[in-house]
DNA sequence: TGTGCATGTTCGAATTATCTGAAGTTGTTG
DNA sequence: CAACAACTTCAGATAATTCGAACATGCACA
């Protein structure tokens, strides 16, 4: 069995630098000093590279020696990390949780939870993924996420999922204070909002055309990268469309939106948290018990 | 001589699973079946933990086993790099380089360099490897490329990189109101802040997985779908990070966030040469002259 | 159901890697 | 110049790893 560098012989770097000399390094790891010669000499003839100047009484680092030490303390540490790590994975701690929420829900909905997650200490990662309404379960399916905050009640693909009622969202149609229509008579006419372009939210999900949900046809629209981008460009006068009401509440309220009641209103939204049932993560299970309890959603949704 | 995980383990098993087998694995590495299985079960023991789920006919990696798998590759990976820079190091010309170009970059701009290097004679191999703007730091702290051409600064990790101005924006590290490090003494050191979830924008444009536990950094994170998400998280204090300050300068304005000063304070952004300020490869020196000099991508940018 | 095949394990023996102990070399210090 | 310390050399001992042969088990197929 070969290798150039091994993480003992890092060790042993790590040791005669810290201890300074090759005989302190002996002490420390409880060998004699012709081992950690022994040792020394097999990294060097293996590396095809001397790190050690000899010339001396005291044997001294060359500069490839001492850049070897500088970043094998890395290695030596993220060998220690990955132990440490793989044994706590074997306890049950997923590495990395995903959780796809909704795009029409803000992202602080999550940050009560995650503040707690994190005050537990384990080592898992908490990713936030963005989802649109359509491709939450898609994104649950094809296991890009691991738990949705915020998935539809219609599309459910087949397979063995649970899911969650967090509450109904309602869509309000918004223009800007100067924009034409916010003077036009209510209720708007299907024809009175074709005659502008429609902001649209560009949808992450795979494979699927930009959301048609709530657009008139024959209109022309203008894609904006997230909701976020949707809302500053209908603030902005530049299109219309439905927005989520929640997420504009204060913008309406400080007159920046303006809300006109249409002929044809858009039916509120069922929003689901959703799992793989099978799925046994002590992260997933702990942020499924702790969201599906979590009043923080709902208020949200009904204020 | 005793440690937990070894190299050689590693490569066992990326053997095993890239074959398929623990004969497999026995075939790519010239040993017999039971010489990988001892090693297999020392490691088990060693790190006292299940790595393989033998109840079936063939072994399954648990999913401690798979963890380790993933993340042993890394440390595999960058073993061989630190084998290789260390050889550089001590032998000057490095037998490769590889270039990371920002793909806004068109490849031409760094033909003529190109051209006059291969004219010197000298056994070096040079590669172009196209990055998108946000994954071009981390293809240089991982070591997948020695150089970069056009790296932004908003993904800057901690290190000690060299790079050349071509831009300017100015960032801020910031934090909420309530977080423990808004009250910290300035400026803050790399350990007071390594205590605190980073706040990471992930890149959508390429399939990099998002920050994650890294073995090699002790910090924790949590990963945001967008610069915007990320301004939210500092906001609510979930993490804390770097901002364009423009973007920001709003919530700075109001209290919303706290402006911290760094030991480590962070560079404007804009296209970047960049660098590991440690590598002394005479073939990466060459192009970093070459390139910091060379009006060509400069002429570019102004166009 | 029985057979053949493949995978992985067990275990004794062999091989290889690493270590120890003793002696030697070299540089520094008083 | 002698004493001391640091490191090297080298033969032999010990420990780790490997091999080879036999065994156990699961799967596929007739």
């Amino acid at each position: 069995m070969h290798t150039a560098i091994t993480i003992d012989a890092l060790r042993v770097l790590d040791a005669i630098d810290r201890k300074g000399s090759f005989a302190g390094a002996a002490g420390e790891l409880f060998r004699v000093p012709s081992a950690i010669s022994y040792t020394v000499q097999k990294l060097e003839e293996d590396l095809n590279v001397v790190l050690f100047d000899r010339s001396g009484h005291r044997a001294v680092l060359t500069p490839a020696g001492r850049y070897l030490l500088k970043e094998g303390r890395t290695l030596l540490d993220a060998a220690e990390n990955l132990a440490h790590s793989t044994r706590q994975v074997a306890q049950g701690w997923e590495p990395r949780l995903r959780i796809g929420f909704n795009s029409l829900l803000p992202a602080e909905c999550l940050f009560p939870a995650i503040k707690d997650f994190f005050a537990l200490g384990v080592p898992v990662d908490v990713q936030i993924i963005e989802e649109v309404f359509a491709g939450a379960w898609d994104a649950l399916q094809s296991r890009r996420v691991d738990l949705i905050i915020g998935a539809d009640d219609i599309s459910k693909p087949s397979g063995n999922f649970t899911s969650h009622v967090l509450g109904n969202i309602t869509f309000t149609f918004a223009v800007a204070p100067g924009h034409p229509l916010a003077s036009a008579k209510e209720p708007l006419t299907e024809e009175d909002i074709s005659g502008f372009p429609a902001a649209v939210a560009a949808d992450t999900s795979r494979a699927l055309p930009a959301g048609h949900a709530g657009i008139f046809r024959r209109q022309r629209t203008l894609t904006a990268a997230n909701i976020d981008h949707k809302i500053s460009i209908q603030k902005a006068g530049l299109g219309v469309g439905w927005l989520p009401k929640p997420r504009i509440q204060e913008l309406l309220a400080s007159g920046q939106l303006i809300e006109k009641q249409v002929c044809e209103p858009r039916q509120p939204a069922t929003l689901l948290a959703a799992r793989h049932t099978d799925d046994k993560g002590k992260a997933l299970t702990w942020f499924w018990q702790r969201l599906t309890k979590d009043p923080a959603i709902a208020n949200w949704l009904n204020n």
